[in-house]
DNA sequence: ATAGATGCAAACTCTTTGCAGGTCG
DNA sequence: CGACCTGCAAAGAGTTTGCATCTAT
């Protein structure tokens, strides 16, 4: 992945696209937070500066500017969610809060030789993935790791 | 996660759940393969042998079996995917093909450390995904990495 | 001027839910 | 028998697309 640095807007044009307005602004609202905002996040704050611009404005772009490597995606229980961080790093998400964190991610190479060299795969890309709860979390002990799931299947339950 | 083994069907029923037929056939098609099939794809193969089965009966049980601990989900662009091996293990996606292999799995509570030492996170899971191109692909030399996307981001276009 | 972008509304895909009737234990 | 399950159909949630209009270059 090249870092956010080196993606000029040149490198659009020079593909034949055009930096307009609702384009520039989704780019800025998805690189001002790290929160690993929604569409529907980046939406809403894209139309407290233009009101006019629609869902699938934000859809139809969220997917170029990834696809065009000025953002990253990940697919998402609930949806994707997109990321202005570009540099390789790995993410934990806190199953009390939801919340999803950055960490410092882990570039070396024998992660990767660990499986290319077993079985022949060439491997472009990777990323760890953990699950847990955040310091926040832990300190309210109380709060249980939220269960995802009604524990009912296919009947309202109270609970 | 506690391996399959260890999740007998006297789990379910201690928690006043029921082994129906479709249920158990659900389960039985998840585990039978290791392509972490889509809720469609159980579909189909549970209803060659158990016709009358709908399809939200067989996302009812995945999403249940799954809580249980029966089985392991994962969010993916396009749908949930379902994985009958609950053991800790790692994900290859190959970019070319689409197919989803599993690789041995980094269970070393050093990687765990890493990031719950230094910011007090309490990590309870944690896996690896890696994208590139398989065995089979690399073969195929000319095949190139799905582009994931239509260059035309609002029009069809002839490719 | 003109290829590319946008807004709007409709279409799609995947998943969930309400409900009446069926079934496991 | 009673709690749990199921099929069916309808509703949701998120994302994509057709098309006429608009705009960056």
């Amino acid at each position: 992945m090249i870092p956010n640095k080196d993606r000029g807007f040149d490198t659009l044009r020079a593909r034949g696209l055009r930096l307009t307005r609702p384009r520039r602004l989704i780019l800025d609202v998805v690189r001002a937070t790290d929160a690993h905002p929604t569409a529907a996040f980046v939406y809403q704050r894209v139309r407290r500066r233009l009101p006019r611009v629609s869902l699938a404005t934000v859809h139809r772009n969220l997917r170029m500017l990834a696809a065009e490597g000025f953002l990253a995606e990940r697919a998402d229980a609930g949806g994707m969610r997109f990321d202005g961080n570009t540099a390789p790093h790995d993410h934990f998400t806190c199953l009390a809060c939801g919340r999803i964190y950055d960490v410092p991610g882990r570039t070396e190479r024998s992660v990767r030789r660990r499986v290319a060299a077993p079985i022949g795969f060439e491997v472009l890309e990777h990323r760890t993935e953990y699950y847990g709860r955040c310091v926040a979390c832990r300190r309210q002990r109380g709060r249980p790791p939220v269960t995802q799931y009604r524990r009912s299947y296919g009947r309202p339950q109270g609970h």
